[in-house]
Parts: C-alpha cells; structure tokens; sequence
RNA sequence: GGCUGGUUGCCCGAGUGGCCAAAGGGAGCAGACUGUAAAUCUGUCGCGCAAGCUACGCAGGUUCGAACCCUGCACCAGCCA
C-alpha cells in the first residue's frame, strides 16, 4: 500500500462517513507522515467490538505509513460524554484508573510501537489533573461559544429531552477539544479519528486548534455500524461482544463472526478484515454464488480471532466448534478434544444425575423448570447430540462421556456442559 | 408550590368489579425448511409435575369477589405560579 492511497482505501471500505476538508487530507498524508490521534473513555473493564473499528482504523493508517496516538480517556472518563437518552451515573476514580489501565494494554496489541511509524500510548489525565478551574475558564473556555456548544447534536438532543443535561457532561466537549490542541503541541497531531457519533467532539477539537494556534488540521469519522436485521452491531444474545477473553471466550467472539448473516459479512470483511480489496471482493463473489459455504464467515472468523485473541485460540475455537456441531458421536472424541471443547462453553457442575429438566437450568438453557419442559416438549433439547423426548428423563451413568461430561443443547446452537463431581 | 393526566407482563399497548395469568403487536424461545445465515410458516412465551402460588407503581381499605372502586404515598408527563 502506499501513502497516498489510505484515503481511498478508507473510503472503499465504507470507512469515511464525515471528514473535514478532503483533499486536504489527502494532502496531508502525501505530505508524509500525519501524526494522528484516537481516543477511547474507559467506561468498562474491556472495549468491545465497537471500538475494534476505532483500533482497527488506526491500524490501517499506521500501516499507511502514519503516526498513532492512542489515548485513553483517564480524565474524559470521569467526566462522561452525553448519552443521547440519558445522563451516565459517574464511575469512582479508583475504578477509572484500573479501566484505563486496562484499555491501555488492549489498545497496544493492535499497534506497532517499533520503527519508523511507532505508536505512542496517551493519557488526557496527564494534562488536565493539574490544571485549575481559572487556567480552565480563561485559557480554554473562551475559545468555546456556547451557541456553538449548545448545537451540537449531542447537547442538543439531551436539552430537548426530559433527561437535560449536567453541566459536567456539557463541559466535555471542551476535555476532548483540548486533548486535541495538546496533541496538536505537544506531538503536532493533525488528524482525529472517532465514531460519527463523536463528530461534535472531534470538531471541538479542530475549531480550538483553529483559534488557539490558527491552524487547520483534520478530522475524520466512522459510520456507524448497521446490520441488516436492524439490532445492534456488536450484540449477541448474551450481550456485548467484549475483546477481552475474559468477558467473551475465544469461542463465543470465533462464533459471532461465523454466524453473521449473509447481508453483512461483506460490510464486515471491509471493515475489519486486512486482506486485500482483491481478496475481499473475491470472497464476496464466492459468497454471493455459494452462501451455504460461507466462505465469507469462515474468512472473517479465522482472521479477527486470530488478530484479537492470537492463532492458539483461534485453533481451539474451531476445534471445539466442529466437536460441538460435528455429526459425529461425541463419546467417540477423545478426551483432550472433548475436555477443550467443553472448555468453551456455559458449564455447571453437579454432585449427582439430576433430571435433564434442573440440568438445563443449572446449565443456564433454561431461565425455569418451566420453560426447560416446554423446551424439551418442544422437542428443542439434546443430551449429547441426541433428541430428549421425555420431560421426566434423567441422564444414567452410561450416558457420561467419559465417566463425567455430559453435553446439552438447546435448539440448535446453545450449548453447555455439565460435569459430574461426585466426592 | 398548585392543577390535570398517567404508572399493566422484556417493550408497546387493550382492559374500568367476577368470563383476567390479563386482548393485540413487537422482541425472545422452539420446530419445520436450511447453511451454526436470512426469509417464511407453525407452536410457545409468570412460577409450579400438579393442586395451586405470585403478579397489573407502593401501602392500606371497601366487597362474597379488585388490574378495575376508595384513601394515602412514590414516581413520570403536561399546564399554571
């Protein structure tokens, strides 16, 4: 790839849904290296896949040839950027210090801070914990119109809204804009990069570097993800798909990819995947002639299981995939297989054989013995691969693989273990 | 602070004394069809094997009987100050 096409490349991955000037920007990246900036609020213990597309971006134009630098929002985050429906309940500082420790170690796993293009980490607590209340209001806020400030599309929709708004989530256009204008200082950052819902912000940035330094520099947002079906990006049944293994197994992040419907995974593959547009559109025409193969999942699955949570994890991922949906006769896997397989899935462990009624409750298939009977008249549950047709049935010893696993599933992709722990 | 309207199951929403575990829609779940996809169709959708229990903002009351009537409280919205 060479320098001057990173904005081409963005746009044909659907990557650009606003930027300041762009021929401007192009210039820029012509011009040589741009040192640029993309900052992440630590408002949990893990990003998730929402911010892969920040992190991923920032990935692309690193490997453009460019500068990053990856903030994390130590000060930001105790503050709180304006929800559109509600005021966000404020995170003890303790706790802020101990996310963005952590979201600093998951950011830099996917940027290079060796050579010539080497990344930088950046916390906005580093310039804003010792400044004062009067250096705030005298040197930064006016610069700021709060007519301007009030017409953003985040501070407006909330004034609107039976929710208002705080003054302290008012006011944190104005961190964000002078995380900008210190970058812009201290390293000469002059691209931003950011959600198309962070566009207020990142304009708050540009227009205090306008006024403060007058200079012009860049910004440049993401669309928002849309999937077809109209839910969430970045949702499953279970909740939010986290990036750390912790929150979500490798498995369950492996089986996010996998089962993307058909009218994504091309959005996906470009807007994830570091394969070439070559390679994309290919996967795409194979896609669109064979779905059933799912080329496309298959690709998506192996490469971003394997960017985020490394090639080891990725091999048992699928490993305990095909064990787990494999046609074959589960007693026959051999019990490494089968014990790395279960590994990955909802576990409970009992003292006894109870009935498969209180298993799929214990497994966690069933919110109630009632709903697990109606699951098993439904004929929706499976021990070990096969159908269970008594509501009354309990699992005898000889169903045990390998004298203490048992395997249930509810219709046809909710899985859980049960092992037997006798004393 | 005053007045008016409202608060029903995951969400929306009907229900104004027994026929209400509560219409209808959406979401969810299962089945059929498939490809661990989508669409479609079918079933299901408080807890309980059942008897029954718990539920219509909260607490009391009236009544043989209350989601429905009365009282107080809380919260939400609109209007007025």
């Amino acid at each position: 790839m060479t320098v001057t096409d990173i904005v081409d490349e963005l746009r044909w991955r659907g990557l650009i849904a606003l930027s300041t000037d762009e021929d401007a920007l192009r210039k820029a990246f012509a011009d040589g290296p741009v040192t640029f900036y993309c900052g992440f609020d630590p408002t949990a213990p893990s990003l998730h896949l929402g911010n892969l597309v920040q992190i991923l971006t920032m990935r692309r134009i690193q490997q453009a040839g460019n500068l990053p630098l990856g903030l994390v929002g130590g000060a930001t985050g105790l503050i709180g950027d304006p929800k559109p429906t509600a005021e966000r309940v404020l995170n003890d500082p303790e706790v802020v210090a101990g996310w963005v420790d952590r979201l600093r170690g998951q950011i830099s796993r996917f940027l290079d801070f060796e050579g010539e293009y080497a990344a930088r980490m950046v916390n906005n607590l580093d310039w804003t914990s010792g400044m004062s209340a009067i250096s705030l209001l005298r040197d930064v806020g006016k610069y700021f119109r709060v007519n301007n400030m009030i017409a953003k599309e985040a501070v407006a929709r909330r004034l609107n809204s039976d929710a208002g708004i705080s003054y302290t989530e008012f006011s944190y256009q104005i961190l964000q804009g002078m995380d900008y204008l210190e970058l812009n200082r201290r390293y000469g950052c002059t691209l931003q990069t950011g959600g198309s819902d962070q566009w207020g912000n990142l304009t708050a940035g540009t227009d205090l570097i306008r006024k403060a330094e007058g200079k012009s520099v860049h910004a440049l947002a993401t669309p928002l993800i849309v999937k077809a079906d109209g839910t969430k990006f970045g949702k499953t049944e279970s909740g939010t798909v986290w990036l750390d293994p912790e929150l979500t197994t490798p498995y369950a992040f492996y089986q996010f990819w996998l089962n993307a419907d058909d009218r994504d995974v091309s959005n996906f593959l470009r807007i994830f995947s570091f394969r070439t547009r070559e390679e994309i559109e290919e996967l795409e025409r194979e896609t669109a002639e064979r779905p059933a193969a799912r080329l496309a999942q298959r690709a998506l699955a192996e490469e971003l299981t394997t960017l985020v949570h490394g090639a080891e994890q990725y091999e048992r991922a699928v490993a305990a995939s095909k064990a787990l949906f494999g046609q074959g006769d589960l007693a026959d896997l051999e019990p490494a297989t089968l014990a790395a397989a279960l590994a990955e899935v909802p576990k409970a462990t009992v003292a006894e054989l109870l009935p498969i009624v209180d298993l799929l409750v214990e497994a966690g298939l069933a919110p109630s013995r009632s709903a697990a009977r109606r699951t098993i008249k439904e004929g929706g549950a499976y021990l070990n691969n096969a159908k269970v047709t008594d509501e009354e049935a309990t699992p005898a010893d000889s169903d045990l693989l390998h004298g203490r696993w048992l395997v249930l599933r509810r219709g046809k992709r909710n899985l859980a273990a049960v092992e037997l722990k006798s004393n």
